[in-house]
RNA sequence: UGCCCGAUAGUGUAACGGUAGCACAACAGACUCUGAAUCUGUUUGUCAUGGUUCAAAUCCAUGUCGGGCAGCCA
């Protein structure tokens, strides 16, 4: 048994992509001789398994083409971030590179920022990765673009100086409405022809906290009249006395993303910048910057993908966070909630999430993948991994009467039959046990061939069992089931040849332990619970059901870095909120059910 | 009614001027001491109309439909 982090399948065939395929071609013309690739969360919430796309395509690329992926905060709006977002974005991207592409994270030594340099000529800031196989002192972190306020004010001083960006004095109010609309030309600023002395001693004091938040903006100096908002003299700086989680009280103006992020990716030596679609029209803006500022590195260049929509999920952060506000959740890492953390927590393994990354593809078309693509990705790697148990999620007590009283049996039974390697365990049998609700019925539909009265069942490992007396209480709810065991049918012994057409699982009820276990299902009852008006009418009341299990004693032992297929019927994974000597289990997803899908058609 | 981007089975994705393939889903069957897994088979597709070409999903034109863009968010 391997740990669920592991990529114990062989790494699939590296895909291709429109964008690897730009990075390989890049890479033939000599255009870089090194990839290097970043993912830039912004530490404002949880990663999401949109996120995981990300990750696993910036990530795959640099293991791919031996480069290298740089982890950023994109860290540039002091006001809707914090460190718990960027604990958690860290321990959620190490989860799921770990052992995949681990080599290629590319961080730098702590409290590390640009360094000044000269290239050619020309004045130069660069902040070269170290991945964590090379040599240190000193501890390595993420980089944050807010390491970079520096060097981006200074960016920003000589774009004032090329006369390619001003001061402007307008309201946010007024700014809105000189940009115009789409299909209006915006207006110019009257300061936009302030001269480039008066800028740079504004753009000065505005630094020094001199003018109070939102009174002032540094803008680019491009066209007003562009068909594209983003060219129309862009907001570049704006002025907020706010505590940035990083800097502190360092700064009280703070770059926007535009001018902040294409600059952070220059300092980095980034080559490929793959960022999702909506960005699409600010790639001119991108442009722009570095080429007006004559920059003596290689740039680097934008790409842009679609973002993954998913079925049954919402995946906005806006929206995940309304449902950790309001406690529709219990967290961010909720089971049930498509955080990174929330499907870990969930029992899904980095390795099924990379192969669910691989099966999707990367493209430029906005679609809805099939939550059932998941699901197979979930499944499929379980499969393989998961250690077979038998547990009870909905007892009923049978006893097999003619078993002796006071006998115990130790029976073989198979770990996992997908890995032989996994061996077997003792599995004990007595004459009371439990199994569950679902496999006997009074009254059979068609089809049905589990336990009824009069008929036959196969209990796995052990005995063919029939039932004889079905017991009742007074409200005539069923208590008991009375049967007698063909005790020459245990597995191996005379007559268990015998077909019989259902095999169910069971536990000992002497020797069981209970265990707390979470069902979890989809966290919404529509494929698109977004598509219109309130997503949270569409929340799923069944999302999550607890259940008092009957788990055969060698859960005991369960482990929390291991995975478990109940068999018959879903797999488990031990959650965090277990203790010694008390068990909870979550339900990662439950297995494919075809009894299900015939009864229903009935 | 501005600009940008996109469109291939139900869904997602490949084919890079030369036989439309794959995965998931669905359906049918085989096997089964998990109604799981595995195996076999089946159904279903190039948005439309023109053009270029011996040959078009692919190139061109026009249209249709879908997505994105008007934060001092990212």
């Amino acid at each position: 048994m391997t740990t669920p982090n592991a990529d114990t399948h062989a790494a699939p065939p590296a895909p291709s992509d429109f964008i690897r395929d730009i990075v390989a071609a890049d890479l033939q013309g000599e255009k870089y001789v090194k990839i290097i690739t970043r993912f830039p969360p912004e530490p404002n919430g949880y990663l999401h398994i949109g996120h995981a796309k990300s990750i696993c395509l910036n990530f795959g690329i640099a293991r791919e083409f031996n480069g290298i992926c740089n982890l950023r905060m994109d860290d540039t709006n002091p006001t809707k971030e914090e460190v718990e977002y960027v604990d958690s974005i860290q321990e959620d991207v190490k989860w799921l590179i770990e052992g995949w592409a681990d080599d290629r994270l590319g961080l730098k030594p702590k409290g590390k920022t640009p360094e000044a340099q000269t290239v050619n000529g020309k004045q130069d800031f660069h902040l070269p990765a170290v991945t964590h196989h090379a040599p240190r002192t000193t501890p390595l972190e993420p980089f944050y673009a807010s390491d970079y306020f520096d060097q981006i004010y200074e960016f920003a001083v000589q774009l004032i100086k090329l006369g390619r960006a001003y001061i402007c004095d307008l309201s946010p109010k007024d700014t809105e409405e000189f940009r115009g609309s789409p299909d209006r030309p915006g207006k110019d600023s009257p300061f936009r022809n302030r001269s480039v002395e008066e800028s740079l001693d504004l753009f000065a004091r505005m630094k020094a906290g001199e003018f109070p938040d939102a009174t002032r903006t540094l803008r680019a100096k491009l066209d007003m009249a562009s068909p594209n908002i983003w060219l129309r003299d862009p907001v570049l700086y704006r002025i907020r006395h706010a505590e940035h989680h990083h800097t502190g009280g360092q700064w009280c103006i703070y770059p926007l993303y535009d001018f902040a992020h294409c600059l952070s990716d220059y300092i980095e030596g980034i080559t490929h910048s793959i960022c999702t679609l909506e960005f699409e029209v600010h790639r001119p803006l991108y442009d722009w910057i570095l080429e007006s500022l004559s920059l003596p590195r290689a740039l680097p260049h934008q790409f842009e993908f679609a973002r993954l929509n998913l079925g049954y999920t919402v995946m906005s952060k806006r929206k995940l966070m309304q449902l950790v506000t309001e406690k529709l959740v219990t967290g961010w890492d909720d089971p049930r909630m498509p955080t990174i953390s929330g499907i870990r927590r969930r029992g899904v393994t980095a390795g099924a999430l990379r192969h669910f990354a691989y099966h999707i593809g990367v493209t430029k078309y906005n679609g809805l993948t099939d939550v059932a693509v998941l699901e197979h990705a979930i499944r499929e790697d379980l499969n393989k991994r998961a250690l077979r148990r038998l547990g009870v999620l909905r007892p009923i007590k049978v006893v097999i009467t003619n078993y002796p009283e006071g006998q115990v049996e130790e029976l073989d039974a198979i770990n996992n039959p997908e890995d032989p390697s996994a061996g077997t365990r003792k599995l004990p049998c007595s004459r009371e046990l439990y199994i569950e609700q679902d496999d006997f019925k009074e009254v059979p539909p068609p089809k049905y061939f589990r336990l009824r009265p009069g008929g036959e069942v196969r209990l796995k490992y052990a005995y063919i069992i029939k039932c004889e007396q079905v017991v009742k209480d007074s409200a005539g709810q069923i208590t008991e089931l009375h049967c007698t065991a063909d005790l020459d049918s245990k597995t191996g012994g005379a007559t268990s040849g015998r077909k019989v057409k259902g095999t169910i699982h069971w536990v000992s009820a002497a020797h069981c332990v209970d265990a707390e276990v979470r069902l979890y299902d989809r966290l919404f009852t529509v494929p698109e619970p977004d598509a219109a008006g309130d997503f949270k009418q569409f929340l799923n009341p069944h999302s999550l059901e607890v259940v008092t299990a009957k788990l055969e004693p060698s859960m005991n032992d369960a482990k929390p870095e291991l995975r478990y297929q109940f068999e018959r019927l879903a797999y488990f994974a031990l959650d965090k909120d277990s203790a010694p000597g008390r068990l909870v289990l979550n339900r990662t997803i439950t297995l494919k059910d075809a009894w299900a899908k015939e009864a229903q058609k009935s």
